[in-house]
DNA sequence: CAAAATAGTTACCTGTATGTAAGTAACTAA
DNA sequence: TTAGTTACTTACATACAGGTAACTATTTTG
């Protein structure tokens, strides 16, 4: 963030710092793609779907995503209380580029990790 | 990548995890964008170009990519010696996605900004 | 002899993102 | 009165990614 419109950052460079500052935390990519996946849920649902997250960080995550206008959060004040999560178009928009990623990932993630293993061996051998 | 091929976990989340794994730190995709956007580098080129990243991180992050067959690395030894850094195939074919990364950006950061000013007001004054 | 240049390596330190665990409100059911 | 539910909040702890600065080898130039 800090260079650009600095001497060498082009649009390109500038944008995808700004990517990098908003999605390059362990949690948001991974919501959104849920959320798009499933739909609307409620957040002991996400907590389950996704399994790994802890209460704190799922919360967390979520205000900031609320509050860039990517979910939106309706509470129904029922007891107990029901809130539900649920992309919004600004939110919808970021799908198909992480699927465009997840899909590299999976065609070429093999190559990279036998890529990694031949690395090793020739470092680790000589 | 803990849950991946566990209870919830389908392809997609498991892809964009390894996206994350792999490429969420904060130097690598910056990197292979300054490489596919002018070619081939060297590496206090691309410490110029970058700007802002420090040599221990420039080396390390092109090591990783180079280990992950990424970018290659050609030594000439000459006195000084030069060292060319360039994408390979597999790292041109990510380029596209990110992009289309950045192009978002461009189009829904400014949206992202005052969203987040709105509910900063919400909630400060809500 | 000293300085400069390239492409790093190494030791050390720190901030922050994340995790853990307990607490909260409000009500229901037993 | 105890436990259970939902959707959090808060305090505290920590690991690791990343930063800083000094050091390296090798040769040319002055």
């Amino acid at each position: 963030m800090k260079n650009c419109n600095e001497k060498k950052s082009e649009h390109l460079n500038c944008s995808i710092r700004q990517i990098l500052d908003r999605f390059g935390d362990k949690w948001s990519i991974l919501i959104i793609s849920t959320l798009g996946h499933v739909g609307k849920q409620r957040f002991n649902e996400l907590n389950q779907q996704i399994g790994d997250i802890s209460q704190k960080m799922l919360t967390v995550t979520l205000r900031s995503l609320e509050a860039d206008g990517l979910i939106s959060r309706t509470l129904y004040p029922e007891i107990p209380p029901r809130v539900e999560y649920e992309l919004t178009d600004l939110g919808r928009s970021l799908l198909p580029h992480i699927e465009q990623l997840a899909l590299w990932a999976e065609q070429h993630m093999e190559a990279i990790l036998k890529n990694r293993e031949k690395y090793a061996h020739r470092v680790g051998f000589g």
